[in-house]
DNA sequence: CAACCACTTTACGTTAACGTCAACGTCGTC
DNA sequence: GACGACGTTGACGTTAACGTAAAGTGGTTG
């Protein structure tokens, strides 16, 4: 319970305790379409911290949870610094104290009040396309008639 | 007419046409607060193409409203090259061939299909926040209270 | 047992998007 | 006419996020 919630739905519905898999590294990889370096890549960053057995990375449920919020992240342009941040503060909550508590309230708005930003970008953005594809079809419209 | 459409809006409402302003290279860096250097660089990837009286670059709205699609797109994760991409087929359009138009509402509907990603990407998101958040508060609520 | 996988570490390479610094020209003004 | 604010080009530096190549380890399969 000390981790980022893997089973925040299946709480809620009345879904399976999701078998206890584990995942190789290259498993991990082909399923999220990036390359073992990559996750690599993100252990080192302090992303991951995947079981070992000897050598070899052993990934459970939470690890796979972990990559899936940190390639959305990635997604939206947060940089791994800002998404190991809140994983940290996350991991840290059950027993954090009261400044870092607020400080963890005050990333999250922030948080919040890009998301809201990128919403708006993307109506525009959308509204922009609208308009080149109108213009693009009418002048393909005038060509096909000629 | 043969570039982007600076007046999209103001035909369909009534306002002025828009004072025929230019500006030096530092007014539009602190309009949008980015430095000089970025401005340059953006003109030099082929993102703007500012008029020259003598070795000083004069921008026009034109040139305001590519700026600011570009640091739009750029809050949305395209790459400059990405960007530069619709922006060149844009201004090719009017005198286009019809492949060129095809490969253009290719380029868009792509576009399309990566804004919705990124709206789902930004729901999830922020359900995510959302149990963070409820979760710092619970914490908090506890320590305060002893 | 050899030949293949899939995995590991180490280390150097690469790309995008600028930052920074030097060296210079051009105003307005004190 | 020196000074400061702003502009220019050119070149090298920097950071994030991996890619890539080398060299080794551990299982299993023909």
């Amino acid at each position: 319970m000390s981790t980022l919630n893997t089973e925040a739905t299946s709480v809620a519905n009345g879904s399976l305790p999701r078998q206890r898999r584990t995942y190789s590294i290259g498993e991990l990889a082909r399923m999220f379409e990036v390359t073992p370096r990559t996750i690599r890549f993100y252990e080192q960053e302090g992303l991951l911290a995947p079981e070992r057995r000897g050598q070899t990375r052993i990934y459970h449920e939470k690890d796979r949870v972990r990559l899936k919020l940190t390639l959305r992240g990635k997604r939206l342009g947060f940089s791994l610094a800002e998404i190991r941040e809140v994983i940290e503060m996350y991991d840290a909550m059950p027993d954090g104290n009261a400044r870092q508590l607020k400080r963890l309230l005050e990333i999250l708005a922030d948080k919040r009040t890009n998301m809201e930003r990128q919403l708006e970008d993307i109506r525009l953005m959308q509204r922009e396309l609208d308009d080149v594809e109108v213009r693009a079809r009418e002048v393909l419209a005038r060509l096909d008639q000629d």
